[in-house]
RNA sequence: GCGGGGGUGGCUGAGCCUGGCCAAAAGCGGCGGACUUAAGAUCCGCUCCUGUAGAGGUUCGAGGGUUCGAAUCCCUUCCCCCGCACCA
């Protein structure tokens, strides 16, 4: 047999062919509920890198085993194809942003297709295309008309070397750095456009505990972001400036409250800056949010506590932020960490009101206040020194103080931000609005969209501000001359709901065909990279809901299943161009074929875990996949030596056979776990298991073919092109991509019972050959316990009965066993509580039968299984079930 | 700080949810053997300690507990990684 590896190359691309001629991955129409497996669409960056490839390897091989399994499935790709990249790329080559992106994605459509994956290209989506971002603009209208679409000033991120807007999370780090460029992030204040998603934040928090099939760590990090607080609203009065409100989780505390807060940015702060050279210093010059000190700066001014009447000193401070709650705060130093750092730097009084609950608390009794000099108290407890309020517990207290001070109410804040998709660039969906002098913004009528983008325009700002012909338009309302909108949309907004469009791609007159979707919807198994957890994953969750609110969609929710899954890495690190330590896709496929590199990312590890590159291991995939294909097609060519078709099956037939059946049964379980890597090890062991039985047996065809057959069919949905050709290697009708996935005769528990008593026996034969010093066995006797003992064994599992050895002894067919049933009764009511489970004494003895030739094999000794009745007595005494007795003649 | 995930044999890493078949899968590395002129590849074993018949001992970050029985459950504690964070 040849070690030369197969020509991976022509036959990856004649699989390729065949399939795209026969149309193998098209999900058709009229299918009613097809299983809908998605890997995240990637930005056309240039090439295709290690993570796409894994990430669509995931979802290739999934797609391929629900296929197999008799399922449709809907398994489409597409392109994130707007973004900024494409116009800094454009710039640089003296190109346009639209030609720049279509090459990107004809060079990675066509990576994708030598990869094998196996998508429904008729449905394949592009979102720079004005069939695509007409919907984009379509929904935003819808958005609108819902009362979802806001115009407001705000202050935004801006990055002064990409001159555009950012999103918060597109803010990078501590020191606020652009995403993209790494430059530092200024803010501006531009009117923008928001999707009001904070309408949705409730649900969108209250929904992540039934998003069973998700990571937790991805839930929470949405729990996270949305960080909705319930607490109370409260006025305090600060003489000169009116009421002032502040936003408290511990309202329990104000009789602790020994000063009031401000936000450098607080209108309050600001007036007082115009008056007050102190606090202008402080709020131009000093102040500090990012810095770890707390800073402040004291004003003069009291304010007055709503409970106790008392005046406290009023500062500006750093750590209090204009966007968390109200911007300003009750300050109670000794029951807030932050609160009593900057107390203790200012000299502010620290007074405990809170104290810890006594163990042996009454409910009555008000228990001594807390040492809080040090360190602030910050557990809830009982109130002290608290008037009237002394004595209740923090819960109770918050709820009567919120109820009886005047002007407070009960608040819930949200860290959750409304989205501001307004972008200054041109590589976007153009927001459909015109502005006119007299109606205001005005959103463009339906049938007038798409809104095109103009020719890109080589520029320095945002290219749509210099397109004056195409900003030129008509007011839709009046008729009178008017300009169009010159922000583009979030590429975000193109990601919240492409998942919808592969329903029905081509439709002209809705974004997704309802019907379909409603039937097609959720998307069953969603896989991606940990970075999409908060931004992409919430947006289009949020989009879902609106069009189920508002456009009858059935379902809330997006995605069913989601697998964030790891990075692949050289050396521990992160492959990155930066580093220089990227291995290119490109490469792999050349040398060792796609299959390898699909199968070896998949056996490698887990696919929520990270793991390295090994170019070893690429070479050790790739020589099983040459062993594979030697293997059946040795046997295709009539090159191994069998025993006839209708020969009787021997011991090592069976055992053959039975680890055919384990390896489907283990495999299948697997695959649907997603656990590639456990059912591709059985395959590849399977593999293994077939060739040495072609070299130590004359196998029987039927059992080898089986093997043969099975194998390849493990394996297909990860190495599809070669288990395509050896697929018809051997004879086998039409595609693999199409077949049965294999069924075994036997279940996961029995085969796992076998393989553990065949491996304990070889072991035990093992260990006293070595301990006893046996030079050269000359016969291994292996006997199977006597049935009544399977028996006994069973009725000790089932039996609650104080006296088992009684219990048992009710038998006849035990009775009649006389001592030695009562010796076996006593040994298993000694381990009475371990007892487990075993195979019958008939399936002991033929998976032992099986395995027999193994012992042989590695002893070089004839073995000779028998069951108890045909063995002598000494030596059959001692087998008990799961444990065969063991003779070795020397 | 809060939240999430971890700490297992020389290394990587499964097992932990659902306690017993766990001295603990698999891979790597190492050792021995087969094949080969040789190397490579492949195949068969071994790889915590002791042991002349399948046994015993000590192990799963540390310490306690529950249980007939703990890598697995509970508590305390230390360390690592990830996300969020001067969030009122």
């Amino acid at each position: 047999m040849s070690q030369e590896a197969y020509d991976h190359t022509a036959v990856e691309s004649r699989w390729q062919e065949a399939w795209a001629d026969a149309s193998v991955y098209r999900t058709a129409d009229d299918v009613d509920d097809p299983t809908y497996v998605l890997g995240m669409y990637p930005y056309p960056s240039g090439k295709l890198h290690m993570g796409h490839v894994r990430n669509y390897t995931i979802t290739d091989a999934y797609a391929r085993y629900r296929r197999m399994r008799g399922d449709d499935v809907l398994h489409p790709m597409g392109w994130d194809a707007f973004g900024l990249p494409a116009e800094n790329a454009a710039k640089e080559r003296d190109t346009n942003p639209r030609d720049w992106t279509f090459d990107c994605i004809d060079t990675m459509r066509g990576q994708m297709k030598s990869m094998g994956f196996g998508y429904d290209w008729d449905r394949e989506i592009t979102t720079c295309t004005p069939e695509y971002y007409e919907w984009n603009q379509w929904l935003f209208s819808r958005f609108s008309d819902a009362g979802l679409v806001e115009r407001r000033e705000a202050e935004v991120n801006w990055c002064p070397s990409c001159e555009t807007v950012l999103a918060d999370e597109q803010v990078e780090g501590d020191a606020e750095l652009c995403w993209r460029c790494d430059t530092p992030v200024e803010t501006r204040d531009l009117d923008q456009w928001f999707l009001k998603i904070t309408e949705y934040a409730d649900e969108l928090l209250e929904a992540i505990d039934d998003l069973e099939g998700w990571p937790n760590s991805v839930r929470q990090m949405q729990r996270n972001w949305i960080g909705r607080q319930h607490g109370s609203e409260v006025d305090f009065r600060i003489e000169g400036h009116g009421s002032v409100r502040a936003f408290t989780t511990r309202l329990d505390t104000i009789h602790g409250a020994t000063f009031f807060a401000l936000a450098p940015d607080h209108p309050i702060s600001e007036e007082l800056a115009a008056e007050d050279d102190a606090v202008h210093e402080f709020v131009r010059h000093e102040a500090d949010p990012d810095g770890d000190e707390p800073n402040g700066v004291e004003t003069g001014l009291t304010a007055t506590n709503p409970v106790t009447g008392e005046e406290i000193p009023v500062f500006v401070a750093d750590f209090v932020l204009s966007d968390v709650g109200t911007g300003a705060l009750m300050a109670v130093p000794a029951h807030d960490e932050r609160d009593h750092a900057f107390a203790t730097k200012k000299g502010v009084e620290i007074r405990p009101v809170i104290a810890p609950e006594p163990d042996d608390w009454d409910g009555e009794t008000i228990p001594d206040a807390p040492d809080v000099s040090e360190a602030a108290f910050t557990d809830d407890g009982v109130l002290v020194d608290s008037g009237e309020y002394g004595g209740l517990d923090s819960e109770t207290a918050r709820e009567r103080l919120t109820e009886e001070i005047e002007g407070a109410e009960e608040s819930t804040q949200y860290q959750l931000r409304d989205w501001g998709i307004s972008r200054q660039r041109y590589w976007g969906t153009p927001i459909p609005v015109v502005h006119c002098d007299d109606c205001g913004p005005v959103s463009v009528p339906d049938e007038d969209l798409p809104v095109e983008l103009p020719e890109f325009i080589n520029t320095t700002g945002n290219p749509l501000d210099a397109a004056e012909e195409w900003k030129a338009t008509t007011c839709p309302d009046c008729g009178a001359a008017a300009t169009r909108e010159t922000d583009t949309m979030d590429t975000f907004v193109d990601s919240s709901w492409y998942f919808l469009r592969y329903v029905s791609p081509d439709l002209a007159d809705a974004p997704f065909d309802l019907d379909r979707a409603n039937d097609w919807m959720p998307v069953d198994q969603y896989v991606g990279g940990i970075e999409h957890a908060v931004m992409h994953l919430l947006y289009s969750r949020f989009f879902t809901k609106v069009l189920a609110d508002e456009e009858g969609l059935d379902h809330r929710e997006p995605f069913t299943n989601l697998l964030a899954q790891g990075m692949v890495q050289l050396d521990g690190e992160k492959m990155s161009k930066s580093k220089g330590n990227v291995v290119s896709p490109q490469r792999i496929v050349e040398e060792y074929g796609a299959d390898t590199a699909r199968l070896f990312m998949l056996q490698a590890a887990q696919p929520e875990r990270d793991f390295d590159w090994s170019e070893e291991g690429v070479k050790s995939t790739h020589r099983f996949l040459a062993r594979l294909s030697d293997l059946v097609e040795g046997y295709a060519a009539g090159d191994v030596a069998t025993v006839g078709r209708d020969a009787d099956r021997d011991t090592v037939d069976e055992y053959v056979a039975d680890e055919v059946d384990a390896a489907v049964a283990i495999a299948g379980d697997e695959y649907d776990d997603l656990t590639f890597n456990v059912a591709l090890r059985e395959a590849q062991d399977l593999v293994r298991t077939l060739r040495s039985y072609r070299e130590h047996a004359e196998p029987h065809p039927d059992v080898y073919e089986r093997g043969l057959d099975v194998a390849v069919r493990l394996l297909a949905p990860v190495a599809p092109h070669l288990a395509e050709e050896l697929w018809e290697t051997l004879g086998r009708d039409g595609f693999v991509v199409e077949a049965d996935w294999p069924s075994a005769t036997a279940d996961r528990e029995t085969v796992e019972r076998r393989r553990r008593l065949v491996a304990n026996t070889r072991e035990d034969v093992r260990d006293i050959v070595e301990v006893a010093g046996i030079e050269d066995p000359e016969r291994i006797d292996v006997v199977v316990a006597p049935d009544w003992k399977y028996d006994a064994l069973e009725i000790a599992i089932d039996s609650d009965a104080d006296n088992l050895i009684s219990e048992l002894m009710q038998e006849s067919h035990i009775r009649a066993q006389g001592d030695e049933a009562a010796s076996y009764g006593q040994d298993l009511q000694a381990e009475r509580e371990a007892l487990s489970g075993t195979l019958s004494g008939d399936e002991e003895y033929a998976a032992l039968r099986a395995a027999a030739w193994l012992i042989e094999r590695e002893f070089d000794a004839p073995v000779v299984v028998e069951r108890a009745n045909d063995a002598p007595d000494d030596v059959a005494r001692k087998a008990e079930p799961g444990r065969p007795a063991i003779d070795i003649a020397e």
